[in-house]
DNA sequence: GTAATAGTGTCTTTAAGACATTATGGA
DNA sequence: TCCATAATGTCTTAAAGACACTATTAC
């Protein structure tokens, strides 16, 4: 290939989708913009790439300052990158969208960079109610890609632990399920599927007892990595009710 | 999030790892470089993003450069980005890889931006053998996750169709598939697997008579996207024999 | 005829889904 | 006691995999 010593006059910057869960719903971590473009909307994480800076670092890096808390520990994934020449009308930018699967509440600290930031509830941002906060650039598709990431990786991954604060059961482990798909999965079968599958939870050997109920055991996250054969979602529009 | 009007010198390229079936081989089209860096060496097909020009047009012009044929009923898609700031020791560049999957033999045509390009086999490419090419910049690493992206989406989507020349018969849809995943799969229940899922194929009406055997119905892709179950590979070191 | 490939039938095994049953705690 | 959740058992159904068998051509 050719690679000209052209330097366009471009700015590449990282943008994080941070989804969590929380109170049983899909959230992603979103901060009011205070200046132009877009002042007054909701947009995610993000920052300029770096000279010298990976951009699995600068996704790092952006999270960290968004919530003020250590980042190391959790699963962050380049998501795609959005090119749209018009996608910022400040000024020709490309932007590499990553996702971050984050369990339990970072509580966003407010600074300079991040004033005004909150979770919001996925769906609540990509249904478009009346309450919906306007997301600035083209964040709502990069959010609406990042969310079927998720829904997807769910499937075949073990990546649902990553939402899990540990130690979880496996009714935690289904609500995670649930909050992703936005379904009701058979909590029987969710439980055999899961302790089927070698390596997916590993016990603690302790018991949480929580509210009413037989107190369930605890787990961490296991070793295994992919999910075969995985959990399927159940289809669109299904809700639980069998059609037959 | 912050965006400076800082701009870092940085070139954003496109690099597109081209994957065909030739002679029941998945094939790559690489192109040998005249100039610095990686003189020598082989590389895939790619440009410079343009100011004003979205990342995909510029994966279909670096392929439509490199070919030299119409590119445009090809299905090309992202494959992710790569940002090591090593990857080019000319300077900082980030590079947006794409996959195209391409179906029939497009000969490489002989220009000044594809001199000496040509397909070799993916097996020779990333095997590393004594003939292996040395590939330039971290295309080694580009190609290796196009092909596993190649072979996770026959699983679970229609890609397949995007490898075979239409007409098709079953026969040579399974050939792609032995191809991509190199392994071997059970001619009967591939047919009975495809014309079970609905719309994957559509048939023509003719059939085929190529060399010996019962002759074969034509087909043409159908509608469909996704495969529901899909179609799953066999584990990695299964050659078809089983174990027990 | 033989060889080779296409396509179907059928049996076994795996695993999902529906649903019942038992277990164990709290109010 | 009743209620709620956890975990397991069992039956049905869907579908993959193994394999036999038929179909149709080239030689």
């Amino acid at each position: 290939m050719t690679r000209s010593t052209r330097r366009p006059d471009l700015t590449v910057t990282v943008d994080v989708a941070l989804l969590t869960v929380r109170h049983g719903r899909l959230c992603v971590l979103l901060s009011e913009r205070s200046a132009d473009p877009f002042a007054g909307t909701w947009a995610l994480p993000g920052g300029t790439l770096g000279a010298d800076e990976d951009a699995d670092d600068a996704a790092r890096s952006a999270l960290s300052d968004a919530t003020g808390i250590g980042v190391e520990p959790w699963h962050v994934e380049q998501l795609r990158t959005y090119t749209d020449p018009g996608r910022d009308p400040s000024g020709r930018s490309v932007s590499i969208a990553y996702v971050a699967f984050v369990p339990n509440v970072p509580a966003p600290r407010t600074t300079a960079d991040a004033a005004g930031a909150r979770f919001w509830p996925v769906e609540d941002v990509l249904d478009g109610g009346d309450d919906a906060p306007a997301l600035a650039f083209d964040h709502e598709q990069i959010l609406a890609d990042a969310v079927e990431r998720a829904r997807a990786k769910l499937e075949y991954t073990t990546l649902a632990t990553a939402f899990a604060d540990e130690p979880f059961t496996i009714g935690d482990l289904r609500r995670v399920y649930e909050a992703v798909w936005g379904a009701t999965l058979h909590p029987g079968n969710f439980t055999r599927k899961v302790l089927s599958t070698p390596d997916f939870v590993a016990p603690t050997g302790g018991h949480a007892s929580r509210g009413p109920g037989r107190p369930a055991l605890l787990y961490r996250a296991g070793d295994a990595t992919a999910l075969n054969p995985p959990i399927t979602r159940p289809s669109p529009g299904d809700d639980g009710i069998p059609t037959s």
